[in-house]
RNA sequence: GGGUCUGUAGCUCAAUUGGUUAGAGCCGACGGUUCAUACCCGUCUGGUUGGGGGUUCGAGUCCCUCCGGACCUACCA
């Protein structure tokens, strides 16, 4: 047994994440757990709502209601939404909470003291109008390259060219759309990150076997560029105050402060449940032997690979509390919609809580990960979530669940028959599973989850297959313990399948079992030999056919939800 | 502009990291079965691996170039 500490991407507050944002991060990271559990590990698995900087503030302004009111009301949308899809966190924590103000305050005094923070001064837009500073991307103006009148702060959209934002001519709010904005002097702390690169290079470079390419060559291309250092405090009214002369009025940067919330929500998680958070973090306090494994886009992949272990590693060089760096990184590409990309500012595509009026969980979870954008982008359409559902849950899983359980019900008095000698073709179904379970276990332990569905998927189709071949239905015309191999072998296939689609979709596979009766602590992963799979279930145990599992989706739906959704694929 | 990734069957993706004849699922065609939500099982069709050039005994894989897509490019997160 392992203890394996999981966290994924937090969640950034300002509305309901869409199916981008859960098959990339909180989804894998909770197939993962659930996994992990099923194996015997003992796992902890932590997110949290991320909940500062100017896109918070600005959707709580839209929203007309005060910041932290909005956070509160969205951490509890976020978190309704991540139990609509059975997300099992250990704890849902949130990077406003007093653990992590705490926590981020600490981690800065002791990089002070490492001599890898230092101030200084930079050249910053205020916005009058909007009374905030602005950050690049929302001061917008004339291009001093190209005469582009709409060219953001950071990059001109018509010819390219990364700009700085006081370069602008005729510059305005992209918030309020105000030209009366200003350059102004302004003091940051910067977070020495120079320095850390040889540290960085020797760290990143010893995970090039065993994190994806997609992480080492990101992180690597930056360090090869030449490491900046990075401002970490902002002029924001939110968020966590810098505890220092001549900040007030000044926070932490979001992206310095999010994945500390990894550590301060399992600390809030150790106060709710009595657990204690230094044995998961706390090298120094019993964390050694943890494997720590974060989930995240590919869009977060430099901060998880550069700055918030330059916070870990420059904490730990002092001596004092060492803390663990992250050990796995599961990193993903997205989710595309219709040629172009899911957005939460733009409202385009899915989100979780419209997808969960649509379909059932199960439905989503199967979908995204059987499809998961694993090694490049992948395309969502609702034909192809028409057919996974009905294909794969429906005509594979469905149908052979029903099947034979109702043969059973019709033939064999509802019970698990005895009789029979196990022959050929359970020799055949053994040997397909003898193979098949071990793979299926290694896909999940080396976190490839379309390979994990497809041999779920695999390993039921081979049920189907199984009882084509044993037939008990024409041997029951003439040898009922020849039909009763294959009924009882069927039943027990039932249970198996229900226990390996648990990682995917808990809520079908839970039914599944019920129905067959197989009790909670006969649900995890300890497959002993193949043949002993077959005849685990009591003789005599009573079944109940499940309701249906999987109701069809018809094409009328995809055409309605292509019509109310896809119109804004623009 | 720079960097990284990517382009494989009608669709969604594989291919033991340079090694036999490029494989699966879906879709389609045909056959079988009748326990089942008309589902399942089997067979078959389908490819100049984006274009062009090169290295090599051998290239989907490595190099060059062109074309398309995505991401990052440090104050959006």
């Amino acid at each position: 047994m392992s203890r394996i500490l999981i966290t994924s991407a937090l969640p950034y507050i300002n509305g309901v994440k869409h199916l981008g944002n859960l098959a990339g991060s909180m989804l894998p990271a909770d197939v993962y757990a659930r996994a992990m559990r099923l194996l015997g590990h003992d796992v902890l698995y932590i997110c949290a709502t991320d909940e500062h900087g100017t896109p918070a503030e600005l959707a709580a302004q839209d929203a007309d209601v005060d910041v932290a009111a909005y956070c509160d009301q969205m951490h509890e949308a976020q978190k309704s939404a991540g139990e609509d899809f059975k997300l099992s966190y250990d704890y849902f924590g949130r990077s406003s909470a007093p653990s992590n103000h705490a926590l981020t305050q600490d981690f800065a005094a002791k990089l002070e003291e490492a001599g890898l923070i230092e101030e200084r001064v930079s050249k910053q837009i205020y916005s009058n109008a909007d009374q905030r500073y602005l950050p690049d991307r929302y001061v917008e103006g004339t291009c001093p390259n190209c005469d582009f009148e709409g060219a953001r702060g950071d990059q001109c959209d018509n010819c390219g060219k990364l700009l700085d934002p006081i370069d602008l001519i005729d510059p305005y709010s992209a918030v309020s759309g105000s030209k009366d904005v200003e350059v102004r002097e302004t003091r940051h702390l910067y977070l020495r990150q120079s320095v850390m690169a040889d540290d960085l290079r020797k760290w990143v470079e010893g995970h090039k076997a065993d994190w994806p390419p997609l992480a080492t060559s990101i992180a690597l291309k930056w360090l090869d560029e030449g490491l900046r250092d990075r401002a970490i405090t902002r002029d924001l009214k939110w968020g966590i105050p810098v505890l220092r002369d001549g900040f007030e009025g000044k926070v932490f940067y979001v992206w310095f402060d999010a994945p500390i919330a990894y550590i301060a929500a399992t600390q809030d998680w150790a106060s709710e449940t009595g657990g204690d958070w230094e044995s998961w973090w706390r090298t120094d306090k019993g964390a050694d032997d943890v494997q720590y494994v974060q989930f995240m886009g590919k869009d977060n992949v430099a901060f998880h690979t550069l700055s918030f272990p330059t916070t870990i590693i420059g904490t730990n060089n002092q001596g004092g509390d060492q803390y663990k760096l992250v050990d796995n990184l599961k990193a993903f590409n997205w989710v595309t919609w219709y040629g172009g990309k899911f957005s939460t500012s733009q409202k385009r595509g899915v989100f979780m809580d419209q997808a969960i009026d649509i379909a059932p969980s199960d439905y989503w979870r199967w979908h995204l990960m059987a499809n998961a954008p694993e090694g490049s982008d992948a395309a969502f359409t609702w034909e192809e979530f028409q057919n996974s559902v009905n294909s794969d849950l429906a005509n594979v899983l469905g149908n052979f669940v029903n099947r034979i359980t109702k043969y059973t019900v019709g033939k064999f008095d509802g019970v698990v028959p005895s009789g029979g000698e196990a022959g050929e073709h359970e020799a055949w179904i053994e040997q397909e599973l003898s193979e098949r379970l071990p793979a299926l276990i290694a896909h999940y332990e080396a976190r490839e989850f379309r390979k994990a569905a497809e041999q779920t998927r695999a390993i039921w189709a081979a049920g189907n297959e199984y009882l084509t071949r044993s037939a008990p239905w024409t041997h029951y015309k003439t040898d009922v313990d020849q039909a009763a191999v294959g009924v009882r072998a069927g039943l027990n296939l039932v249970a198996l399948f229900g226990i390996i689609a648990q990682p995917l979709i808990p809520d079908v596979a839970a039914k599944i079992l019920d129905a067959v009766s197989v009790p909670e602590g006969n649900r995890s992963w300890n497959f002993g030999n193949a043949a002993d799979l077959l005849n685990a279930l009591p003789h005599g145990l009573a079944i109940t056919p499940p309701e249906l599992l999987f109701t069809k989706i018809e094409d009328d739906q995809v055409t309605e939800w292509t019509q109310r959704f896809g119109g804004e694929t623009a």
